[in-house]
DNA sequence: TAGATTGTTAATCGATTAACAATC
DNA sequence: TAGATTGTTAATCGATTAACAATC
């Protein structure tokens, strides 16, 4: 364990859904909103979204809240979104397309320049604005551009072998929705995405009889 | 808090992740397969694998490790996969198409019987051999079938609006994947899946300079 | 048998919640 | 001012990890 863990992971997932709170006040002309507010509109304790905010370091007002440019503005800066990234897309499949043509990634700081595939019947097209090129490109295509990171939507069978290519071509980060873990080197992260655990959650909890809390 | 949690939720969202492991094994004729070998698979401790297991009541033999068939039957039960379920999708856009299309839902016992979207471009049409029907017609398809759960995949400034067409149509149960809180009565669920948190986790990560555990 | 693995109890760790003084 | 809210320290809670006897 290189580097001691600074900033709780609970807190880091949250972060983004304060940011839809915050920027609907922004829009409504607001200039400060309260962690109360914040805390209401998301179901959470107040006393937790004041405390995930200051590890953005932006400081409240008593009486007031926070200010509501600062906050996005830290909360950008804290996740790394104020930075521009690009990313490619790997498996132009159903949920591939769903994320290629997903308007939000933009905002939040990622490009995703290119998607890649090994059906020729993708290869070549064109996905919400997106050049879909076969897989084998991928080498010469982050040679041209720095990439900082790829979305793998593949298949699972194909998952191990789609991301030896992207870590191949020196792409560093992956962010993986296909239904497999992947074994990369050590320099390499990867963020895997299971929407079945969410699944598993709910059917639980409609077995169980109806607990009335939204749950995580 | 009206019962108290028995099992983690944790230990729930893990669950469906030992399940891909244990099926291939299953697929491949093994008998029997140890905390040890899954969580090898997914880069786990075995001590969490084996205590997860503990809570589905399957009993392993030292040296052996666990009977597959019971596990998968185990595990099953407890999410209540082995029930079957019925589902609508509302939103029928790139994400609510592409969960349309998503195979595995049956297997874990979730058949989506028809979907519902405002636009008249959508309305009538068929997506991945579901029907596409106008959302006003919600209460009518609702009363003919005995629904269990709506998957919602709308545009965020939809999604209460939604939310409140299958509460009144008596669905007790929403998987949300729209990008917004919704509020329901008390003895509606309410699974909120929320992706943006995840590429946060990675973007920090990212930042950070690159810790080197596969996180979520 | 020897040794790998289970199952359980105890210890640690991290995340949430409570309490409250400081502030405007 | 009175009172709502911040920011911080302490307490609780839940989840992970360690340790180890029991088992085959």
């Amino acid at each position: 364990v290189a580097s001691r863990r600074l900033v709780g992971r609970a807190t880091i997932r949250r972060l983004p859904s304060y940011l839809n709170v915050i920027e609907a006040a922004h829009q409504e002309g607001q200039e400060y909103i309260s962690g109360t507010v914040i805390a209401e509109a998301l179901a959470l304790e107040s006393i937790q979204v004041r405390k995930d905010i200051a590890i953005t370091g932006v400081v409240g007002r008593p009486r007031l809240g926070f200010p509501v440019v600062s906050l996005i503005e830290g909360i950008y800066r804290f996740l790394g979104w104020d930075r521009n990234k690009q990313g490619v897309l790997v498996g132009v499949g159903n949920l591939g397309s769903a994320l290629l043509g997903y308007g939000g990634f933009a905002q939040r700081g990622l490009s995703l320049v290119a998607a890649f595939d090994v059906d020729p019947k993708r290869v070549g097209g064109d996905v919400h604005g997106v050049r879909v090129h076969h897989l084998d490109e991928l080498p010469a295509i982050c040679a041209e551009r720095d990439l900082d990171l790829a979305v793998l939507t593949v298949p699972a069978d194909a998952a191990q072998e789609a991301a030896e290519a992207i870590t191949d071509a020196g792409i560093r980060a992956i962010w993986n929705f296909a239904n497999a873990q992947v074994h990369v080197p050590a320099n390499v992260l990867v963020q895997r995405e299971d929407l079945s655990s969410g699944y598993a959650l709910l059917s639980v909890r409609m077995g169980a009889g109806g607990l009335a809390d939204e749950g995580r």
